[in-house]
DNA sequence: GTCTATAAGCCGATAGAC
DNA sequence: GTCTATCGGCTTATAGAC
């Protein structure tokens, strides 16, 4: 941990404070403080505090697509005409939520970057988006089609769309309050993914 | 219009900045300007920045909270025992959703300011939800239950989350990009409602 | 109620020493 | 690569005239 490099620091710091605090919240003058650094090392590394901004996000977004393409890939390949429904929906909203609970990579403290990202409509995220990673989106809303061929094809994308909406509210809800205070975070979390699963299943099926 | 006292022109402007840029993108003096007053009339009129954003924030939950209230209330007078779905559903989505579309009201920017409001998570409206609306939120819960009795107690919970999760999403989408940019905004609205309402239908179905 | 003027402080960015 | 010092600008809040 202490072998960690200034711009990683910066970068872990960042990401950090967005979680607690939002997009609103955060200076780089508290940032640089927080990291043990000062002012002139975040410009110096990073330009200006949007493109800090920006690697904290692309730091990890390319990765969790890229789950999640290999996750639809790998179904795909067995059985090339049918898909079954739940793993479809699996291969992407599992990552997202596994991505959460995995402490040791800061997993958890990127989703809720993420979902306070979404919420923002910050013009950066929606260019990712509607560029980078639409292809996969795109991918995903055809395999989601062919499990359920009866439903017109934008039945499918609305219905895709709000479980996206589903998604990103219960991972901006982690970490905030649990719906039963009595579950510990990892019985609260893995309850979470057989709902969410269970719940987009159901909104699709006939 | 001209005869709107600053008070309330301060509101509306603060609602419709709010919706235009985020809570992190205003200011009182952005406000006051745009208000055509200044900045010592809003610290008069509300005290301080955060009262202005509050009192956005009441103006019109309240009266939210009522219709959806008051519609649950019409259901269950003529049926106690059964509660039919899709009733109850619509009772809780359509409020808000009409809201959007009662631009005379300017509902529907107010429904904007709510999205980023519930994804901001700011502790005001997390305060108010599980104080002054909880009671209506868990008679809804209670009423999803008796129309899918079949379903266990927790199950039921977790979905009305969920579907509060893609109201939300849907909400925040409105006047952003639409799906299919080919369709008007009356007839997309129309669509959304429509569109939501049987997901959360079918979400929650056997 | 409305306004101007001003106080006191945080902001991002950069120049220049080391 | 890292740091201090500093610039110009914007922020909220308030004092006091009208």
């Amino acid at each position: 941990m202490s072998t960690l490099s200034t711009k990683e620091r910066i970068l872990n710091t960042t990401e950090q404070l967005i979680a607690d605090k939002g997009f609103s919240g955060i200076s780089i003058r508290k940032i640089s403080h927080a990291a043990q650094t000062n002012l002139a090392a975040i410009n110096y590394h990073f330009g200006n505090k949007q493109q800090l901004i920006n690697a904290v996000l692309e730091r990890r977004l390319n990765n969790l697509f890229d789950i999640r393409q290999k996750m639809l890939n790998d179904l795909n390949q067995g059985k090339k005409k049918a898909c079954v429904l739940e793993q479809v929906l699996h291969a992407f909203i599992a990552p997202a939520l596994y991505m959460i609970n995995d402490k040791n990579q800061g997993g958890k403290t990127f989703m809720l970057v993420l979902a306070r990202a979404y919420a923002e409509q910050g013009e950066y995220l929606h260019q990712l988006m509607t560029t980078r990673y639409t292809n996969t989106i795109k991918k995903f809303a055809d395999a989601i089609h062919r499990s359920v061929p009866h439903l017109d094809k934008e039945t499918v994308f609305w219905r895709f769309h709000f479980i996206i909406g589903s998604l990103t509210y219960a991972m901006s809800d982690f970490g905030a309050s649990s719906i039963s205070k009595q579950m510990s975070e990892s019985d609260y979390f893995n309850r979470s993914v057989d709902e969410l699963i269970q719940f987009a299943v159901q909104a699709l099926q006939a």
